[in-house]
DNA sequence: CAAGTTATTGCAACATTATTGCATTTAAAA
DNA sequence: TTTTAAATGCAATAATGTTGCAATAACTTG
């Protein structure tokens, strides 16, 4: 359930980045706060449907690039949406995160605060940023999968 | 430049898999084979302006359940796509390789023989697979950079 | 707090990509 | 060679991404 709090927090939020407070922004935060998984455009589309199309996309366009969302392609390749941890800003964007992508139940979890092991590349390769995508079974899935 | 044994190695690949043996499909597996980058789907089509759409997006579906080439997503979240690794096949279809995105020439490589550290996930999190996308500068592009 | 300014929205239109059905063609098997 | 099963190409449609623009809503300033 929304609280107050949440709202001020996302009134603040887009303050931050010089956003102006409007309905859809704000509704569009509260639904992706209100969710453990990252949510797809489409399912978002239609959780939202008095939005327009186009006006999600570029609320998620615009969040995206301030630093607020960040997005994440699952296994089809559909982009998924979910909120940063609050670290994140406009200049300093490190989704490094680890995603995992349930293959029974298709949905996409952000798991903020595992730390990654050290990757080595070949020489010349100068990595900026990485991001792990694990797939397999969630938690809900995996306990379903026992209980058969 | 191909050679007659890439042919007979396609052929035997297509053999392999119980797919005929067909021109489109022996042009998009010798095209992949000649380019060192994963290469996207409008690319390809582009490169193979002869060969309809459909029957690429097709064979391309085919070729990657059969585990021939896989599909890996760019950080526009467009399918790029590269030939497997030997080892690949239906049952055991294991890209848990490295993928680099280069942030300046976009192109998209798969670094096949690294071996990725272990990574550890929250209790009930049941992991069949890793992908690791870095981005950044590739050889080439730092070079550049440090030229200028 | 009213008026002006600017960002944001919603609509229409269009571009690109994904997907299906079906008739025709081609490869492999008999 | 004939048969048959798979693959291709075309047409059509669906889904998604993107732009321009007029109407609206949010912030700013006097």
């Amino acid at each position: 359930m929304i609280q107050t709090r949440d709202i001020q927090h996302f009134e603040h939020l887009l303050d931050k980045h010089h956003l102006k407070k409007t309905a859809p922004r704000l509704r569009v935060l509260s639904m992706m706060s209100s969710r453990s998984t990252a949510t797809s455009q489409p399912d978002l589309e239609s959780l939202m449907q008095d939005i327009d199309r186009v006006t999600l996309y570029r609320i998620l366009n615009a969040f995206e690039e301030k630093g607020i969302i960040h997005k994440v392609f699952d296994l089809n390749g559909t982009a998924n949406y979910a909120l940063c941890s609050s670290k994140c800003d406009e200049h300093d964007h490190h989704d490094e995160h680890l995603h995992f992508n349930c293959i029974q139940c298709k949905n996409v979890y952000c798991l903020n605060d595992m730390n990654l092991p050290a990757i080595s590349l070949p020489a010349g390769f100068e990595p900026q940023g990485f991001t792990v995508y694990a797939n397999g079974l969630c938690p809900k899935c995996s306990k379903k999968a026992v209980d058969k």
